[in-house]
DNA sequence: ATCCAGGAACTGT
DNA sequence: ACAGTTCATGGA
């Protein structure tokens, strides 16, 4: 991580695996420079589709998340014209090598290192997407960084609405994550795996977890915790087919949350939720289908996706928030 | 009341 | 390999 400093009230580029990004320190806040397919309300949309989501508030046209940063509980304000995105520090400010990650965060966070110009002339011609790519110019797959996250919250939506598996995140999170109090509110952290490992499954169903989510949520969280699974050890395994063998071998991870996680958690944008619910809902309400398509129809849009599944999943995802 | 929900494991063939 | 069954509870 090496930071330049050009000049003050200059962009100072700190260079990523793929990409630089150029930020500036503004002492209490930082501004940090998107590429320009990045539309900030399009991501807000997807973010505030939940009105009991506990990870994140939103107010208005601002995004409000605590996160951790070297043991240190830090609340953000984000907020984007799209041009510059704005990043505010409300209880404390960071020092430099705090906020260099914290811009890294929210860069991840708005998957800003992907080229979403190859996505749109991938698509251009496409009968589904083409459209899906102007109507939400400018949106991306909002990552989750945390892979216990990633696994735990596709675990919880395994089968059940999105409704209660939004109550059934907010008691675990409220239950046994890391809360933060600034101006009468409350912001929180999703449970580290340490703390959910030692839990008794039927700790999970006094939270009307059912048997089998709280025996695969806490089995994950041990598995994160002895370090058989790390972040570390499946970026090692590169490849999208190394990373979903791997994590199908988990028991309570199946086709449809590998491929989840990997879209969460990994840049590599073949990932491909097929049997999702959503993504059915989605093609049906688009395409105007008495049914919801069947996995070999979606399997012969979908070729023209190659490579970008995840982007074309979470563009079809949008729709069902119009 | 009935069906389904951002599935996965288990069972039997 | 593959299809059918079970899990289990809330929401519309």
């Amino acid at each position: 991580m090496k930071n330049t400093l050009i000049k003050d009230n200059e962009y100072e580029t700190m260079s990523t695996t793929d990409t630089e990004i150029e930020w500036i320190d503004k002492r209490n806040y930082v501004v940090i420079k998107p590429p320009k397919e990045f539309d900030f309300r399009e991501c807000m949309v997807y973010l505030g589709r939940s009105d009991i989501e506990c990870l994140h508030r939103i107010k208005g046209e601002e995004l409000y998340k605590v996160i951790k940063i070297d043991d240190q509980m830090i609340l953000l304000k984000v907020t984007s014209d799209n041009k510059e995105i704005s990043i505010s520090f409300l209880n404390k400010t960071p020092d430099k090598p705090i906020k260099t990650q914290v811009v890294r965060y929210v860069w991840d966070m708005f998957d800003l290192g992907t080229n979403l110009s190859e996505f749109y002339s991938a698509m251009k011609g496409d009968s589904i997407l083409e459209r899906l790519t102007e109507k939400y110019f400018g949106l991306r797959v909002i990552k989750i960084n945390d892979l216990f996250e990633a696994l735990s919250w596709a675990v919880i939506g395994q089968q059940i609405n999105l409704k209660f598996a939004y109550t059934l995140k907010k008691r675990l999170v409220e239950g046994y994550g890391e809360g933060l109090k600034y101006k009468g509110e409350e912001y929180w952290l999703f449970p580290k795996p340490q703390v959910i490992a030692d839990l008794d499954v039927s700790e999970l169903k006094e939270l009307q977890f059912t048997t089998r989510k709280a025996e695969y949520i806490i089995s994950l969280a041990k598995y994160m915790t002895n370090g058989e699974l790390t972040m570390e050890k499946l970026e090692d395994l590169k490849s999208y087919e190394a990373i979903h063998k791997r994590l199908l071998a988990l028991r309570g991870v199946g086709n449809w949350t590998a491929d989840y996680v990997i879209m969460k958690c990994f840049n590599l944008d073949k990932a491909f939720p097929i049997s999702d619910v959503g993504l059915h809902n989605a093609l049906k309400n688009i395409l105007e289908l008495s049914e919801k398509p069947s996995i070999d129809e979606i399997e012969k849009m979908a070729e023209k996706w190659r490579g970008w599944e995840s982007y074309a999943t979470f563009y079809l995802w949008r729709s069902l928030y119009d």
